[in-house]
DNA sequence: TATGAATGAGCTTTCATTCAT
DNA sequence: CATGAATGAAAGCTCATTCAT
């Protein structure tokens, strides 16, 4: 039953969430579930085990949700700004999900923590588009982490600021954004 | 002898940095800082405490350096740009002290984490400076979040990505940023 | 299973007697018991509330055993010295329980110790019975707290001597505390 | 200068009465004797030496407020009811250290709690004279130790609940018991 | 498979005692 | 003699993990 699987990732996300990974004890996490202690052990090896494929799903909804509706046609701004506000969507409707994001990544849980090469080819497409132009980009030669960090890296930070931007507010942010890195 | 107190706070630092919170447990940190657990007591009242007290140094360690060399009598575009290279600076000098501040605001260790709100005259003075028109500030009226994100947010996540950028870059960089939130 | 519960009490009853609250550390405590030192926090919260829950249930067993074999038919003298020889009796045959209610109540172990009032129907009865004429009672008007120690305090501090007295001792000295409180 | 001496131990007697011989620390009562820790060890080779020191200063105390205006002269009657208030006044003006012979005497502190011994001529008279009339006293034949507890356990234990008796009353309770113990 | 009592290593913290100053 | 920072053994307690049922 992926149910029970279900009922523990989710309760996990909640107590890291509200607790911390430490505070967070396996016979809570059991409670909360709804299962009993053992049972965590039959779907997953340990805890660690059971935080990482957290992880590992959270990261990849997120993906998903980045690129939903981007498509090869649009034009450079729009693709950019579209992709903007996605991730700020995303962040704005996934709080917990982001909270746990960060805490992963902030603390060294699993010593290894950045792995991060997936290679989704819708990903890989947009990030050479993206790219500076003399890698065939459109957007001008900043360090590539600069890049990332005035796109996602400032979606991210925004959206958990309390209280949603309107639409206009983002498309403005995003717009002057993409002025930045274009021009 | 502040010596102790001091050796505690720096080896807190590194083992937090490299394993976490959690993995920091006060044996180890006496055996770092070269005295025994018994005497971590005498300086701070627990774990907990050590951690904020680390915590306060260091955001007051910040808060110093961002506006160092910061005067009243520069034009708005130099001040920023000023400010925004000192950030950068502090973080990538920095870097144990800015993992540490993040995974202090990541995760929820202390429930109440953010005070924030420390009233230096200087501090004071550039959050006016930097405010929207409306206040009589210079740049546009994003919502301020926006341009706190901008600006020193920003910064923060470029000085932690490996490698530092040239002068070069930081200030085209800053000149771009201040680019968008004062047009 | 019920018996490890008990295991600890009885565990804890002999530590507290031979060694006093303190020198009882869990640890030992564990060992004689005959089990794992997490698994005492399996049927109590903690240290205190184990050695609390113990005092509850010596002096519920203390209630009834003074209270035993008593009817509202024996006149006043008879119930009195029956329960006058209940309290020895008792005293004398629990001298671990009773060396416990005295440490537990000497010592500012928790600092509220006495609640106290228990509202048994019997043992209500029987205070109203033996309390001043004033009230309706049978002995005379010394303040209620020199019959009280003249009654249980007498008989749970002769308990404690070593040796039993004989039945006739008993009677005897019933009888002449029966005659000091009630002429 | 044996007023520091003094310090301690008083201060040691307020600790021990507040918080139990636990909870009562080296640090704690250097603090509130106004020595350092490290004296505290110029006067007492340890606790444990300094809480027996302080048992025994009480104890003679005690001893000689039992005996304090009793002559040989006095009549059995008025010399038991002399000495059984004289308990009752000891116990109620001075219930610090009631509270500290009861933990001392009630709580293994100390392995070896009862030497008891004290060849005090003056004390010695008075057990001859209040032993059974077989031994040459006036008392009849209750055994010994219900002697012992109708009489200094009865005021003991009376002085210990709040509030005063009256001289009346104490006249009119010691009077009862000497008739108990000696018709 | 599911359970949850049992485990025990490891944690934070306390405190009697010592000793360089 | 006085000090009080330093010590470290030992305390109470937590929690990831196991395993008999």
């Amino acid at each position: 039953m992926p149910d029970k699987k279900e009922a523990i990732m989710e309760a996990m996300l909640d107590l890291v969430v509200e607790h911390g990974f430490h505070h967070a004890p396996m016979s809570t996490l059991a409670k909360r579930a709804g299962v009993s202690a053992g049972s965590i052990y039959t779907y997953f090896p340990g805890k660690e085990a059971l935080i990482t494929a957290l992880y590992e799903r959270i990261r990849s909804m997120k993906q998903t949700a980045l690129l939903a509706g981007l498509t090869a046609e649009m034009p450079a701004r729009e693709a950019f700004i579209h992709v903007w506000v996605n991730a700020y969507r995303f962040y704005n409707d996934h709080l917990r999900e982001t909270r746990f994001l960060d805490q992963y990544e902030c603390a060294p849980f699993a010593c290894a923590a950045g792995s991060e090469a997936d290679s989704d080819p819708v990903q890989s497409a947009f990030q050479r588009r993206f790219s500076g132009r003399k890698q065939g980009g459109v957007v001008n030669d900043l360090p590539p982490e600069v890049i990332q960090e005035l796109t996602f890296g400032l979606a991210s930070r925004l959206a958990k600021q309390p209280g949603a931007l309107s639409r206009a507010t983002l498309e403005d942010v995003a717009g002057r954004v993409w002025t930045a890195i274009s021009e």
